[in-house]
DNA sequence: GCCTTTCCATACGCATACGTATGGAAGTTA
DNA sequence: TAACTTCCATACGTATGCGTATGGAAAGGC
């Protein structure tokens, strides 16, 4: 995919970039502002060099956003999806899995990653991915838990619908609160 | 709140701007693909005029943005609370209330908004007001529903999240299979 | 030690977009 | 019709940001 290959980690002694660093600062412009605050010339900046550096790392800024959505995947799949450290118990899972989606604020990148590709189509592909995969996730729990494919398909759509506008409302909240509204929920999609 | 008066409409002969109408616009241009495509030249050519009528109508970009979320509060409350024709039976208006929300859209302008005014802490407020506005809204359709305050607070959170989650997610899915879906979830939430 | 590859700085051209200054056309008032 | 207000066009200055061209420093291979 890259310009070049060289994908191994360099041991450089000066400050050379990797694309991953790259990215990392892409994405941490994009939480703090959606899509256009990355800017070529200001991620350089932040990164103590000049977009040389950019340009021979990445073709352009298009390339550049495209690799950054993948990166944006990879990351926030493993983040929850790959925890293996959650109860047995099939409903207990439940209720740990809600937990972390509302303590991990698993992407409040949510709302800069839809606003942007919401009509890119090809990008808007990447993005209907990751909900689909989400979505089966908690699904499955949910089937675990005893419930119908039916039954569990309502849930799992709920929970994740609910976690999507966990990130998106704007009124604050303590944690422990949300936490808590969070658990209200899920006992309420828990009851036969 | 203007720079001038005149806020009367004007029977112009020849294509004379409002403010409303470069709002209109903005609308358009912000649905179409966030905040920064919401740009006064651009808009000017949508409207088939230069930026010389724009910066008479307003003090520069930022106080056309304030106004512009305002204009986006004020119709997107209206669009839906100020509804006249819901049932009188309590559990059907919930249903009714929630066929709509899914029907009208009710913003698919709300990532944009969102994604926009995260960071921005004046303009968070505007929207914090609105998911209040909407929430307190749907609790007290619960709390007419029989609920206890509680349990129609709970339950307005969990539709009021669904409802913003709908608008996000990028899974493509006929309407009727949404707001099948919706109903389902309303019927977790009714029963009690 | 020289050559090659890897990585970045510098400097440029170009496009977009904000905001201002100024003139002028269209409508209003007297 | 003359003066005045309302609204917009034109032209300009400036800033930002993309992409390219080119040179050069740092590191590794021989």
């Amino acid at each position: 995919m890259s310009t070049r290959g060289s994908e191994e980690p360099r041991k450089s002694v000066v400050d050379r970039q990797s694309k991953k660093s790259w990215l990392d600062a892409a994405l941490k412009a994009l939480a703090s502002g959606g899509i256009d605050r990355v800017r070529v010339e200001s991620l350089a900046k932040n990164l103590g060099v000049t977009k040389g550096s950019f340009y021979w790392h990445f073709k352009d800024r298009e390339q550049f956003l495209d690799e950054l959505l993948n990166f944006w995947a990879e990351q926030s799949t493993q983040t929850v999806i790959a925890n293996p450290n959650y109860p047995t118990d099939s409903k207990a899972r439940v209720r740990a899995v809600a937990d972390d989606i509302v303590r991990l604020d698993l992407g409040k990148m949510d709302p800069h990653i839809r606003s942007w590709t919401q009509y890119d189509k090809r990008r808007a592909k990447v993005v209907a991915k990751m909900d689909k995969m989400r979505f089966e996730f908690l699904r499955d729990l949910f089937v675990a838990a005893g419930f119908s494919t039916s039954g569990a398909d309502t849930r799992a759509q709920s929970l994740y619908r609910y976690a999507l506008g966990e990130q998106f409302i704007l009124v604050k909240e303590s944690m422990s609160r949300r936490l808590q509204r969070m658990q209200a929920h899920v006992d309420l999609l828990l009851q036969a």
